[in-house]
RNA sequence: GGGCAAGUGGCGGAAUUGGUAUACGCGCUGGUCUUAGAAACCAGUGCCGCAAGGCUUAAGAGUUCGAGUCUCUUCUUGCCCA
C-alpha cells in the first residue's frame, strides 16, 4: 500500500493556504459571511474550538467553491478576568499573558488547515479596537442609550468587586467562597430595554435561527402582560402600586406585599426589627430562583389598603422578601388560592384564602396553589367568565373607575456594564468637580490602559492607580476624575462582526459601505451557552447602531445560527477519586480501565463535556501531530451531526487516518493505472453511480448534515475501487475521481489537494458540475404483499406496473404469495413500492 | 412545577420526510499473510430459529394498503425557565 506523510503534505499546503484568499470583491455580487464565534485566548485551543472552527470551515470553502465572495474572519476575545488572575499567580502582565496565548492558539489554529484570512485578525484588548468601542460608547451615549443608575448587585466584600450572577454560586463568591452580599452601587448600563419590543418582534424573522434559542430569547425578554392597580392607603393621601397579570383575581385579594426596599419602608428604617428584617432579605441574592425557593418571610406594617371592589374590605400591608423591586413597581397583591408564593406566604401568617378561579371543587379547601384555568367565581360582576376573559373585563372596569391602568411589562432589564477590573475596555467617561459626568471629547480617544498596575492588592486596580484617574477636561480645562470602572467583555463581542468588515478602518469603528455589503453574518456558528446573553447583546447593538447611523440600514446581525454541539469524553477517577487525564490510563478491554502508573482499577464516569476541571481533554496539538489535521478533522465531523455532542474516540480517529490513508493509496493506484479494454455501458454505469453520490454528498453538506457526507464518501471509496479494477477507461475514471476529490477539498483540505494535483487538476476552485437527476438506469423497487416486504427487486427505472407484473410473477420470491390468490387491490408508487392487497 | 427537545443493534448514528428499517463508522468474531504481534486484506455481525420463517425503532393504543416518521396515552433522559 502506498503511504503518504500527513505532517509534510499539510506543512506545505498550508504555506499556500496562507495567501489564498477566499474572495475576490467586484468579481461577482454573492457573498458568504462565514463567522464563528471567536476564542478566548485562555492559552491553547480545546478539541470545541476544533469542532466550532472546522464547521465553519466547511462551509466556507464550500461557498467559496461554490462561487461566492467569502469573508471568513478570526480574532480574539481578549479581555477578561482569566489574564487577571494568571498574572497574579505568574507575574506576568495581563497583556503579556494574553498575547503569549494568541501567539500560541494562533499557531495551532493554523495547523488545523482553516481557510480563515489572517489580514482581518482583531484583539479586543489591542488600543486599536477598543478606541472605537469607546467611540460607540459615546454614541450610544449621546443618543440617551447609556445611563447611570443606582442597583442592587452582588458584591463580593473580600474580592472587593461586583460578581455576575453566573458567578456566585450557592450564595457565595466563586473565587474567595465569602458570603455574597446584595449592594447599591451606582453603574452604568446600556438601556437595552428600550429595545426590548423590536428585540422580541424581530425574533419573528430570523427564520435561520434554531427555533430553541428563539425561545430562549422569547422567555428572557418576558414580555406580560396586566395591569397597574392603586390601592389607597388608609388614613393617608399615599398609595401603592401594583403590578399584576392576573388582575381577574382580584376578588381573591387578602394582603398586600411589598419589597422591603419600596419606598414606603421610609417610615420603618429606624426600627430595629425593620432593619434586621431587611439584612434578611439582603442575603437572599438577587436571582429570581433564589427568591423563589427561599423561605416566605413578611414583615407586618400597621398599615392598611382598601379593597377597590369590595367595600369595607382592607387588606393588610406586609414587606416581603420574595417581591423584587426592578420588576414592576416592587409591590403585588396576594392572591393565594391561585399563586403558589402567596399561598406559602397566606399559610405561614394565616391570612384568608379565597378561592375566586373555580378548579371544579369548589367546596374543598386546597392543599396548593390552583394556577388552572376556570370560571370565575366569588368575584362579583366577573363571576361565571371564564378566567381569560374576566383579564379583559377587569382591566376595562379599572380603567373605567380610574383605578389604574392596561400594562405590558417585560422582565429583561438594562445592561449593567461597570467591571471593578484592569482588563478590560476603559469607559470614556470623566466626573468634573462639580458634580456633572461628562463623555471625553472624541479626540482624545483611545482612553488607554495604564501598563503599570498593581493587580495584588484588593479592590479596583484603576481605582487604586496613583496617577490614572486625574485628567482635565479637553474643552473647559477643567480639573477631572476618570471613571475607573471597565466595559463587562460582553461589551466586546457585541460589535467584532461589524469591525472584521473593515478592521484596518482607522477613521471609525467601521466603513459603512463594508458594512452594507457583508453584513449581515450569512452563518454564525457557536455554542448553544452564548443563546441569551451574546446573542442578544449583539443583536441590541447592531439595533442602536441602526437607529443613529444612517448609512447603515440592517436590522439584525445573524441572518442564519448554527449551534453546533459539546465534544465529550469519559472521565476517568482512581481509588482515591483523584482525576486523571486520558493518557494516565489504559484500557485492557471494554470494560476494564487501569492506571498506567500502578494498574490499579479506574472508575470510568459517563461521556461529559470536556473539562479541564474532570481532566477529561484531549489535546487538539497532540492529535494533530499524531495523525494529521486532517485525521482530526474527518473524525470529529464524522461521528455525530454537528448539532448534536460528540464523544470524542481515540478508536476513531485511528480509523480516520487509516481511511485517509487508503484514499491517497487509491488515487496512486488510478494515477499508474493501465489502459484496459472498456465496456461502453459498465462506463456509463459507473458516471451515473459517481453523480448518484455527488448529487447526495452535495445535500448533505447544504444540510449541514456533515457526518453523513462522510459516511457517503465510505460508500463512494468501495465503488472506486471497484470499478478501478473494471473495464473502464482511465479517463473516465480520473475524471470522476476528480470530481469526488474536490468534494473532499472542505473536509480534508490538505489531502484533496494534493490528491488532485497528483492528477494535474487546474480548476481546485470550482465545484464540480452535479446532474440534479438520478442517472442510475436500475433501481430497487420493493415487492409488498399485505404491506409486508416479500422480495425486493432491480428493475428498469419508469416502468409501468403492468411491466413489473410479469417480472414479479415469473421471477420473484413474492410469486408463491400470490399464486392461486386473487389480488383485490394493486398500491403502486413509481420506482418505489408495489403493493398487492390478497385476499386469504 | 412549566416549556422545549429527544428515545432506532454492544456503541456513535443513517433512513430521499408516510414507501426496502438498522446505511456508514466503531467494537466484536472467524480467516489470509506473519516466527509472533502490529498493519493490511477477505468474510460475518439486530433478535429468535437447523431451516422455512417469525419478531424488532422506549411501552401501549389509533389512523393507513403501508408508520422509526402522523395522532393519543404512559415511561425515561437531556436542556432552558422557575
Amino acid at each position: 500500500m502506498e503511504r503518504i506523510n500527513f505532517q509534510v503534505i499539510e506543512k506545505k499546503w498550508q504555506e499556500k493556504f496562507k495567501t489564498a484568499k477566499l474572495y475576490n470583491e467586484g468579481k461577482t455580487s454573492k457573498k458568504f459571511y462565514c463567522l464563528e464565534m471567536f476564542p478566548y485566548p485562555s492559552g491553547k485551543i480545546h478539541m470545541g474550538h476544533v469542532r466550532n472552527y472546522t464547521i465553519g470551515d466547511v462551509l466556507a470553502r464550500y461557498k467559496y467553491l461554490n462561487g461566492f465572495n467569502v469573508l471568513h474572519p478570526m480574532g480574539w476575545d481578549a479581555f477578561g478576568l482569566p489574564a487577571e488572575n494568571a498574572s497574579k499567580l505568574n507575574n506576568l502582565h495581563p497583556k503579556e499573558w494574553t498575547n503569549k496565548n494568541i501567539k500560541v492558539m494562533k499557531d495551532q489554529l493554523k495547523l488545523l488547515g482553516l481557510s480563515i484570512d489572517w489580514d482581518l485578525e482583531i484583539s479586543t484588548c489591542d488600543k486599536d479596537y477598543y478606541k472605537h468601542q469607546q467611540e460607540l460608547f459615546i454614541d450610544f451615549y449621546n443618543q440617551g442609550l447609556v445611563s447611570r443608575k443606582e442597583t442592587y448587585v452582588n458584591w463580593d466584600p473580600v474580592e472587593k468587586t461586583v460578581l455576575a450572577n453566573e458567578q456566585v454560586i450557592n450564595g457565595k463568591g466563586w473565587r474567595s467562597n465569602a458570603t455574597v452580599e446584595r449592594k447599591k452601587l451606582s453603574q452604568w448600563f446600556f438601556n437595552i430595554t428600550k429595545f426590548s419590543e423590536e428585540l422580541l418582534k424581530d425574533l419573528e424573522i430570523l427564520n435561520g435561527w434554531p427555533e430553541k434559542v428563539k425561545l430562549m430569547q422569547k422567555n428572557w425578554i418576558g414580555k406580560s402582560y396586566g395591569c397597574e392597580i392603586i390601592f389607597e392607603i388608609e388614613n393617608s393621601k399615599e398609595k401603592i402600586n401594583v403590578f399584576t397579570t392576573r388582575p381577574d383575581t382580584i376578588f381573591g385579594a387578602s394582603f398586600i406585599c411589598l419589597s422591603a426596599d419600596h419606598p414606603l419602608n421610609k417610615n420603618f428604617l429606624e426600627k430595629e426589627d425593620f432593619k434586621k428584617f431587611k439584612k434578611q432579605c439582603d442575603k437572599t441574592g438577587t436571582t429570581e430562583e433564589s427568591l423563589a425557593n427561599a423561605e416566605k418571610l413578611g414583615f407586618k406594617t400597621n398599615l392598611f389598603v382598601k379593597h377597590p371592589f369590595i367595600s369595607k374590605k382592607r387588606l393588610p400591608v406586609y414587606f416581603a422578601n420574595f417581591v423584587l423591586m426592578d420588576y414592576g413597581s416592587g409591590a403585588i397583591f396576594g392572591c393565594p388560592a391561585h399563586d403558589q408564593r402567596d399561598f406559602d406566604f397566606a399559610k405561614k401568617y394565616k391570612l384568608e384564602i379565597t378561592k375566586v378561579v373555580s378548579d371544579g371543587n369548589d367546596e374543598k379547601s386546597l392543599n396548593e396553589a390552583y394556577v388552572g384555568p376556570g370560571k370565575m367565581i366569588n368575584s362579583d360582576f366577573l363571576n361565571g367568565l371564564e378566567f381569560s376573559k374576566a383579564k379583559e373585563e377587569i382591566i376595562v372596569k379599572i380603567e373605567q373607575k380610574n383605578l389604574g391602568k392596561r400594562k405590558t411589562l417585560y422582565r429583561l432589564k438594562d445592561w449593567g456594564i461597570s467591571r471593578q477590573r484592569y482588563w478590560g475596555c476603559p469607559i470614556p467617561m470623566i466626573y468634573l468637580e462639580d458634580g456633572s459626568v461628562v463623555p471625553v471629547d472624541k479626540s482624545e480617544l483611545p482612553i488607554e490602559l495604564p501598563d503599570d498596575i498593581d493587580l495584588k492588592s484588593q479592590g479596583n486596580p484603576l481605582e487604586n492607580h496613583p496617577t490614572w484617574k486625574n485628567t482635565l477636561q479637553k474643552s473647559t480645562g477643567k480639573k477631572a476624575t476618570r471613571e475607573t470602572d471597565t466595559l463587562d467583555t460582553f461589551v466586546d463581542s457585541s460589535w467584532y462582526f461589524l469591525r472584521f468588515c473593515s478592521p484596518n478602518f482607522k477613521n471609525a469603528p467601521f466603513d459603512e459601505k463594508k458594512i452594507n455589503y457583508w453584513m449581515p453574518v450569512d452563518q454564525y456558528i457557536g455554542g448553544i451557552e452564548h443563546a441569551i446573553l451574546h446573542l442578544l447583546y449583539s443583536r441590541f447593538f447592531t439595533k442602536g447602531i441602526n437607529k443613529f447611523n444612517a448609512k447603515i440600514d440592517l436590522s439584525e446581525p445573524f441572518k442564519n445560527l448554527f449551534t453546533q454541539g459539546m465534544v465529550c469524553h469519559e472521565s476517568y477517577k482512581d481509588q482515591s477519586g483523584e482525576w486523571l487525564y486520558p493518557d494516565e490510563v489504559e484500557r485492557i478491554d471494554p470494560k476494564t480501565v487501569l492506571k498506567k502508573k500502578d494498574k490499579s482499577k479506574v472508575i470510568v464516569g459517563p461521556p461529559e463535556s470536556m473539562s479541564k476541571s474532570k481532566k477529561n481533554t484531549i489535546d487538539p496539538e497532540t492529535m494533530i501531530v499524531q495523525y494529521g489535521a486532517d485525521s482530526v478533522r474527518w473524525f470529529i465531523l464524522s461521528d455525530s451531526p454537528p448539532e448534536k455532542d460528540v464523544q470524542w474516540s481515540d478508536t476513531g480517529v485511528v480509523s480516520a487516518n487509516k481511511f485517509l490513508q487508503r484514499i491517497w493509496d487509491l488515487n496512486y493506484t488510478v494515477s499508474q493505472r493501465k489502459e484496459v479494454k472498456v465496456d461502453k455501458d459498465l462506463e456509463d454505469k459507473f458516471k451515473s453511480e459517481i453523480n448518484n453520490f455527488l448529487y447526495k454528498i452535495d445535500n448533505s453538506i447544504k444540510n449541514f448534515r456533515f457526518n453523513v457526507s462522510i459516511a457517503h464518501f465510505y460508500e463512494v471509496y468501495k465503488i472506486l475501487r471497484k470499478f478501478c479494477e473494471s473495464k473502464i477507461s482511465n479517463k473516465i475514471l480520473v475524471e470522476n475521481m476528480v470530481k469526488i476529490m474536490k468534494l473532499m477539498i472542505p473536509f480534508i483540505p490538505h489531502l484533496a489537494h494534493e490528491c488532485l494535483e497528483m492528477h494535474k487538476c487546474k480548476s481546485t476552485n470550482v465545484w464540480p458540475e452535479i446532474s440534479q437527476k438520478n442517472l442510475l438506469e436500475k433501481i430497487n423497487l420493493a415487492v409488498q404483499i399485505n404491506g409486508k416486504t416479500r422480495d425486493i427487486i432491480n428493475i428498469k427505472k419508469n416502468l409501468e406496473e403492468k411491466d413489473i407484473y410479469k417480472t414479479i410473477i415469473n421471477h420473484s420470491k413474492a410469486k408463491k404469495y400470490i399464486e392461486d390468490r386473487k389480488i383485490i387491490k394493486t398500491i403502486f408508487v413509481k420506482n418505489k413500492i408495489i403493493n398487492y392487497i390478497i385476499s386469504e
